[in-house]
DNA sequence: TTGACGTTGATAAA
DNA sequence: TTTATCAACGTCAA
């Protein structure tokens, strides 16, 4: 007992990857520890109600993504108990990164003024306060937490990791949210992320075995000392008011509800040995044609690794069954290359300075595509229930109904159900002719004038920039040649 | 160097 | 109802 205090104390700083199974950054953190903190920091720019949002959410998560994370660190905290454990919330009041050095050693280096001083409010307001007072007692030797390559992450951890070791404190960053390391993938591939699914493969070999020991108990919290003990809180208690209204979705969050579900989904080895993602029905809501865990993936609830696994171990009884990419171990794939690309393209998520961003032709048709996978159009007739009486002919365009049929099906168009607001075909043949008009526009100035190259643009062209410049003029001149 | 291909989808033509 | 065409470009095989 006496060396359960004395001994080395580890923290597991969770963000995603909310499960105990598979969990390398937990596993290395309780080996050899006499204390182990696993501690999640309430996150404010992810969970502070924002009144500017249009619906109910925060400034970077909705109101059901939020309802989802909360779930998931009740479960886990649930599991973590019964390994004689528990979770440890901290509440940050607005850098995390900070919260997080805070807890991981006596912090004088960030004072922060009287809240008093301060125009905050709400759940988030009384945060660093306990922090500080708690700090030193913990006397962290190692921390470990999940690497992730998302670029708020990236700066967040960076920061937490620079303290870390200019503290003194080992920091072991294990890569587990993803099937394969991202950073591995693209060294392979020379530097640059394989931008074709086909190529990913190619240089994807097989996925790391998952750790999947059994743990009969973890290390003690130990003391926690002036740390106040928070329970996780509800969506009411973050500041979200009236949701009365709001349709609560029906996917719970937790490891626990995402291990039952890929089980259930699992259990029918003759559905998991035909899937294929494009036969599926994108438009059933009451019966899903897929397995509805990919929020569990992103939260870590499930690990991606445990679930390869557990489709391979269903393939091997299986006489035959689909591959990549329309299989499920194809969706993995999917989402493992959707990582590589983000992490290895800045602005990924913009069109501005995003260098792989092709440009979008493609007008997405309300009418065709329903009709096309939903004949009868049940999903419109669950979710706008106006419609749920006009015959399958007109349930797309209702507005072309004689009055007659309106009338019948009680929704008279431009009183029950307003009006088209455009016109599809006018306005998607403006749109195209404006895009094209648009992009011609931008690719000519990229053109160096005849006899007149524009140098000073291409100078600052590394080779590989100049290729693909090169090729695209390339086709561009052979295109007009063409014409 | 060239041509074919890719979780594609919309639309016009046949 | 089926088929051809378009729009983009990285990647790979020929």
């Amino acid at each position: 007992m006496e060396a359960a205090t004395t001994a080395t104390a580890a923290m597991v700083w969770l963000r995603k990857g909310l499960r105990v199974h598979d969990n390398p950054a937990l596993d290395a953190a309780r080996r050899g520890a006499g204390r182990l903190y696993p501690v999640f920091v309430l996150d404010p720019r992810y969970l502070r109600p924002d009144p500017a949002a249009a619906s109910p959410g925060s400034a970077r998560a909705g109101l059901a993504r939020v309802r989802f994370l909360l779930e998931s660190l009740t479960d886990l905290d649930a599991r973590l108990r019964r390994l004689g454990s528990r979770l440890l919330l901290l509440r940050a009041r607005d850098d995390v990164a900070d919260a997080v050095c805070a807890a991981l050693k006596d912090v004088s280096i960030r004072p922060s003024p009287p809240l008093s001083m301060q125009n905050l409010t709400g759940f988030f307001s009384s945060a660093v306060g306990y922090i500080l007072t708690i700090a030193s007692q913990w006397n962290i030797g190692k921390l470990c937490f999940e690497s992730d390559t998302e670029p708020y992450a990236l700066a967040r951890d960076k920061k937490v990791t620079d303290f870390a070791m200019a503290s003194g404190i080992e920091v072991f960053t294990p890569v587990s949210h993803t099937l394969f390391d991202p950073a591995e993938i693209i060294n392979k591939n020379g530097g640059r992320p394989p931008l074709t699914y086909q190529s990913f493969i190619s240089i994807a070999e097989e996925p790391p075995e998952p750790v999947m020991e059994e743990y009969s108990e973890l290390p003690p919290v130990g003391d926690t000392g002036e740390y106040e003990l928070l329970p996780v809180p509800t969506v009411e208690e973050l500041g979200y008011g009236d949701i009365s209204q709001e349709e609560i979705p029906p996917f719970r969050g937790g490891e626990t509800e995402a291990l039952r579900r890929m089980k259930e989904s699992l259990q029918n080895k003759e559905w998991v040995a035909k899937f294929e993602k494009p036969k599926g029905d994108p438009s059933a809501f009451l019966k899903p044609a897929t397995t509805v865990l990919s929020p569990y993936l992103k939260f870590g609830c499930l690990s991606s690794r445990y679930f390869y696994h557990c489709i391979q171990d269903v393939y091997r009884s299986a006489r035959n069954y689909t591959k990549p990419p329309v299989s499920l171990t194809g969706q993995l794939l999917w989402r493992d290359f959707f990582y590589t690309v983000s992490f290895g393209t800045p602005n990924f998520d913009q069109m501005k300075g995003n260098k792989i961003c092709k440009q979008y032709h493609r007008i997405y048709s309300p009418i065709t595509f329903g009709k096309k996978y939903d004949p009868n159009g049940n999903y419109i007739r669950h979710f706008i229930p106006v419609l749920k009486d006009m015959p399958r002919e007109y349930i797309y365009e209702p507005w072309t109904a004689p009055l007659s049929i309106q009338k019948k099906a009680k929704c008279i168009i431009g009183k029950d159900y307003p009006k088209p607001v455009v016109d599809h075909e006018t306005a998607s043949k403006e749109c195209r002719k404006r895009m094209g008009e648009a992009y011609a526009s931008g690719r000519l100035d990229a053109i160096p004038s005849k006899g007149k190259p524009s140098n000073l643009s291409q100078r600052k062209m590394s080779h590989g920039d100049q290729d693909a410049s090169n090729s695209s003029i390339a086709k561009l001149l052979k295109r007009s040649r063409a014409e």
